[in-house]
DNA sequence: GCGTGCCCGTGACATTCGTCATGGGCCGCC
DNA sequence: GGCGGCCCATGACGAATGTCACGGGCACGC
């Protein structure tokens, strides 16, 4: 029996999914989580041997909390289902040890077969997803960039990026336009978008 | 028995909510859809009593999609079901005669309770969205600011959005001047996600 | 009919932003 | 050690943007 954790902010998907796994057989799911720290609390307590999270918990993204489940709960595979296939995160996924990685426009079927698949030690991402983060490729921005172009996302004016970056106003220019550049947008705040577009930020 | 339509794009929120409504007495899904276009289609096939709809599809948002069902498909009683309750979208909802309004955070129960609800000519609305609807207020932008405001959404510069508008460059910056202020935002960009956080875009 | 608010435009001004050149410090690699 | 890449900064220039004042046309309600 493959014991299941879930991990999703939405009641409605979350008792769907038991509803879901509950009809395969030899899957039983154990616990649900609403946010990352429950997710980890739970897991503690109930030693699941599949986590299958949420890309967006309230509280912090689910590849951070893969990773600490990796740490901190023996044992446990962990798989990602997400709303946005975003090719950025598909790729930090799978560095931070992730077992699967699934857009939720999948069926149940492909839902419980990959559950059994990441119990066995297998890997799996969606064959969409991947050739987009194929074609993709890596972010071509430097850490700070993506630093501060992620601070530009709300729309801030550079000074107060530069504040919260703890950098200069001209640094932040700089780095804004060698982003934007890098990323063939016209500005700033395209630039945000095609970043967002691709999971680099 | 009541007949339902479900319309999602993600494959595994639907088969999960069939899943779900399928256990309820007297409810029973008829059709699936993974767009607007298909929904609609498929709603003059198959007449459901009450259509379930996700308010972000492919093609076109929830909303409109009510409209069309409402006005094509009689006897059609519409709810639309969301991840992101924006408060501007519950109010365009209620206004285009949508029964109920739910985020994805409810339990089942709940749902299945609205589908009746809404089944029987009722309304219902997620109290939490209801007092953020009522908090957050109507938009305060005019028809036109809200339009350029829209067109300043991606980041383009104003030449470009004057030209998608068919205004003068001097026009468009004085409405997303006055748009910006409005809202307390220091620039158009955030003034862009303030109105996108209250749905009024 | 008159005020009010929205729509659309112009012109001018100060500020912010995008771009470029330039430089120093730091690290890793050949 | 030299080279390249990233990090951080400065200064300066032109372009884009935000702000203000002002104008006319139009619809609506009193």
């Amino acid at each position: 029996m493959i014991r299941v954790l879930l991990a999703d902010d939405e009641n409605l998907i979350r008792s769907a999914l038991r509803a879901l796994l509950s009809l395969e057989d030899g899957i039983e799911v154990v616990a649900e989580a609403a946010t990352a720290d429950e997710a980890l609390a739970m897991a503690r307590s109930s030693a699941p041997d599949v986590a299958v999270l949420d890309l967006q918990l309230p509280d912090r993204d689910g590849i951070s909390l893969a990773a600490d489940l990796h740490a901190q709960v023996p044992g446990c595979r962990t798989m990602i289902v997400t709303s946005h296939g975003r090719p950025g995160y598909l790729k930090r996924a799978l560095a931070g040890g992730v077992g699967g990685f699934l857009p939720k426009t999948v069926s149940a079927s492909v839902l419980a077969q990959v559950v059994r698949t990441v119990h066995d030690g297998g890997r799996y991402v969606d064959p969409e997803l991947a050739a987009e983060a194929i074609s993709a490729g890596d972010s071509p921005l430097t850490a700070r960039e993506a630093d501060v172009l992620e601070l530009a996302a709300e729309g801030a004016p550079v000074e107060e990026i530069a504040r919260r970056a703890a950098l200069t106003p001209g640094t932040v220019r700089n780095y804004l336009s060698s982003a934007a550049s890098k990323l063939g947008a016209a500005n700033r705040h395209e630039a945000v978008h095609v970043a967002r577009r691709h999971g680099w930020i």
